[in-house]
RNA sequence: CGCAUCAUGA
């Protein structure tokens, strides 16, 4: 059983559709009833290769066998419709586990809140942020860099400053994301002298910018017509060793 | 019980 589910998870890597279905059927021959981590790794397989259908089709398949699907069966398909932008079927998922008594993890609720804010739910996502804290699942520093990120692209400054103290409140230390996404909103606002002493706070936090943020930097002075400025962080990422995209 | 899902700035 075990072997058989391992050989599932290595195929599946590879792509090999073909075999893991053949696997499967000697599997059976065998008198071996595939796992919830048999199906739950098939189902991570066919949605990594973006065959969903299939990836459904399992899901059905292993309840009509009598197999219950668990926590990781709804977040990996979860995980996969959502990151495909089938946020409708996501969240379709994600309401089926509660009906089955299961929340989601931390991964899950950023996959999800991340994707509603993309598609400019503003409202749902920060919805699910409030109820998966009612879950007693616990946002981490990506959620909150989630978070951030929506409300400063929504233009909700305030909003997006007030999670940033929220998180820091919270015991999580800013990382090179969170900065850079505070930057980009302050430069959004035309406060882009904040946004460079926010770059010095994570330079004295030991954080190293990356090309990313020196081209974030670059395109807020350029925005702003300074062009001297925008050169001098361009000289910068170059004496930091940074080739510009 | 374990194995299995691993998200954010460009």
């Amino acid at each position: 059983g075990h072997t058989y589910t391992t050989m599932v998870g290595i195929l599946g890597r590879a792509r090999r559709f073909d075999s893991i279905n053949k696997l499967l059927e000697q599997m059976v021959k065998d008198g071996c009833q595939p796992n919830v981590v048999t199906y739950n790794r098939l189902i991570h397989c066919y949605g990594c290769a973006n065959y969903l259908k299939e990836a459904l089709n399992v899901f059905n398949e292993m309840q009509e066998v009598g197999c219950e699907p668990d926590r990781v069966t709804y977040c990996t398909l979860i995980d996969i419709h959502a990151k495909a932008g089938f946020i409708d079927v996501a969240m379709s998922m994600y309401k089926r586990m509660q009906v089955a008594g299961l929340s989601p993890d931390t991964f899950t609720y950023s996959v999800i809140i991340n994707c509603l804010g993309k598609a400019g739910n503003l409202a749902a996502a920060h919805w699910l942020f409030c109820e998966m804290v009612e879950h007693g699942c616990v946002p981490n520093l990506v959620t909150y860099n989630i978070m951030i990120a929506l409300q400063a692209k929504a233009r909700n400054y305030e909003m997006a400053l007030k999670l940033y103290h929220d998180m820091q409140n919270a015991g999580f230390q800013p990382d090179k994301v969170t900065y850079s996404i505070v930057m980009e909103a302050l430069g959004h606002c035309g406060y882009l002298e904040e946004a460079e002493s926010v770059f010095v706070e994570m330079q004295q936090k030991n954080w190293v910018p990356d090309e990313p943020v020196y081209g974030l930097l670059v395109d807020l002075w350029g925005k702003a017509g300074n062009v001297e400025k925008a050169s001098e962080w361009y000289q910068a990422m170059l004496n930091a060793g940074l080739l510009p995209n």
